[in-house]
DNA sequence: AACAAAACAACAATCGATTGTATTTTTTTT
DNA sequence: AAAAAAAATACAATCGATTGTTGTTTTGTT
């Protein structure tokens, strides 16, 4: 493939100055239309490919967005958790749909240095982080930064970043009075609720509780974080245990799988003896056995709209938060 | 948060030259230790970070770089494919560990599109696209550009472009020879012949057979795109037509699910009635019911080698065609 | 102490585009 | 047809860093 055409060279080609090329091609109305036709045919006929950086530098913008996803060793959750493919891929595409391109940010260590060195090396002009995670408070404290950046993660008062996330709160009411009305009555909660998007689906679940004049039980509540390592065998020993329950809410498709894994394991049948009903409503779902009844997040949509706000934010709009529809997919697993 | 400080701030209140911050900054044998001392010192205070931009431009490299997953449409494969995103969390943790950042782009259209605005717009010094799915002769046209890319998929013999994949066919080998180990002696293969990978674990699946003294039947390879949409009917005609089966080798783990769900759905027992052998060892297969036999090709080996020889191509070295470690992992399916 | 050599730092050009301003060309007005 | 207004284009500075070259110190040699 041919070297590198410039502007300047472009510019020589079609006989005008380089200024003319760059506001033909940008279409600017300082331009007479039949020298935009020509620049562009020029442009066309050598193969001309505008220079990214020279542009981002000029314009102090990349027209790239950063994603993080924070892989934080003590929550376990791996990046094969397929949730988070299917908001880079939604993302992804929403960027370009914008002519936005998406840096992916994996990073194993210290995220803040992930991000800042994103937002302040100019690589990216915007962040959408993925998982608050407990860090509401540094989240705070970006102060000036906050305006570049939307995190997907639960609602919570009082902050200042934009947030997007599904309906938390809805998703554990919707699944608790699912299988009340399959005829359940003692529904295991498992999910580390110190994560805020966890904690409201917990608090989901007690709604359900109390609207049914009843109270959920501690002992009912599998503190277990997105790893599920020791989920399989957390769920062995509960059903080896005393504790009676005839259902699990898990707060992601992967833990329920590893909790249906564990039930079997332990020779109990689902839905047989146990309802389980997950969350997240990855691709995988509908493929397991049995197929799993969870609550949808709409995660295409969110990564979309995390990117729509990005934008809109960074344009200078006023940008609340937001939650994705959320609504319960009943499958065999309930 | 401050103010974007600039090299040019940054040198005058250390009182020396731009040049010799940049110098000092990249640790350039030029600049005298203490100055450099001096410069750091300052740059730390000030809170300098350097701008991505105008590094690039100056420096015609973008220390980006990235990563194209092609969504053919006919190929039904859905982003939610768990081994995309492994691919994604290794090869953004490789890039990041050598200071560059990695672009996804996930077209849903023309993906040469993406590869040219990539590579010719200088975002991305170079790029990893997974699977060349068929187009095996437009990215031999790549020509002078194909020193800037490593393609993940099956090694195909007459191509001048670096791939990297898994050892398709002793994968292939190692699946229907556990298979007939199992006592199993008629395996179905499901997948979509035409993609090179593949074909290659077809391959070794006829190896094998013929190792044993025997021939597999046409009427034991069953087509199927990795979409796997109609994969869950076509299974179940299978079970309900004339063929005698007592095993299935399918080429990703999302397919070998549905044909598990499919074979169960219609009364049929695994492995009792029928062993099921996936390939991809996707982090989900341990989690299935019942947990699922496969071919691990060490994805995350394999995401981290491509952004390694990548590098080195990128540097002007020599690289060769690599194949990761491929190994079966047996578990209850089979 | 005088000179050469080596080490260090400043100067200035450059990467490829964008944009405010000046200049030329075209159109409109009288 | 001349003057004024509007439109189109050219000029030149700029974004923030890097790097070849020149100039200045420092160090070393005799």
């Amino acid at each position: 493939m041919a070297k590198r055409v410039t502007m300047a060279e472009l510019a020589k080609a079609a006989n005008v100055d380089a200024s003319t090329v760059s506001r033909a091609l940008n279409d600017s109305p300082l331009v007479k239309q039949a020298t935009k036709q020509h620049v562009m045919n020029v442009a066309a006929d050598l193969g001309y490919v505008m220079h990214a950086s020279a542009r981002s530098l000029r314009r102090q913008s990349s027209e790239t967005i950063g994603m993080v996803i924070p892989m934080r060793p003590e929550s376990g959750q791996t990046i094969s958790d397929p949730f988070f493919l299917e908001m880079v891929g939604a993302a992804s595409n929403a960027a370009s749909s914008h002519g936005y391109d998406l840096i992916v940010s994996v990073p194993e260590g210290d995220q803040k240095i992930a991000e800042r060195r994103l937002l302040q090396t100019g690589r990216a002009d915007g962040l959408i982080i993925i998982g608050q995670a407990g860090r509401t408070d540094r989240l705070n404290k970006l102060g000036r930064l906050s305006d570049r950046i939307v995190v997907w993660g639960g609602q919570t008062p009082d902050t200042n970043y934009t947030i997007v996330g599904s309906d938390n709160v809805r998703g554990g009411e919707l699944a608790t009075e699912h299988l009340f009305s399959r005829g359940r009555q003692n529904i295991v909660f498992i999910g580390e609720t110190n994560l805020p998007e966890v904690r409201l689906r917990y608090e989901g679940l007690k709604k359900a509780y109390k609207a049914a004049g009843r109270v959920h039980s501690d002992a009912l509540l599998l503190e277990q974080n997105f790893g599920g390592k020791d989920t399989f065998d957390a769920v062995r020993q509960l059903t080896s245990g005393g504790t009676a329950f005839d259902a699990i809410f898990a707060a992601s498709d992967v833990l329920a799988m590893t909790a249906i894994h564990a039930l079997q394991a332990s020779g109990k049948s689902v839905p047989g003896d146990v309802s389980v009903v997950g969350y997240d409503n990855i691709g995988q779902s509908s493929l397991m056995t049995p197929a799993l009844t969870t609550v949808d997040q709409h995660i295409a949509e969110g990564g979309k709209l995390m990117v729509d706000l990005l934008l809109k934010k960074l344009a200078g709009g006023e940008v609340r938060s937001r939650t994705t529809s959320t609504e319960l997919i009943v499958r065999d697993s309930s």
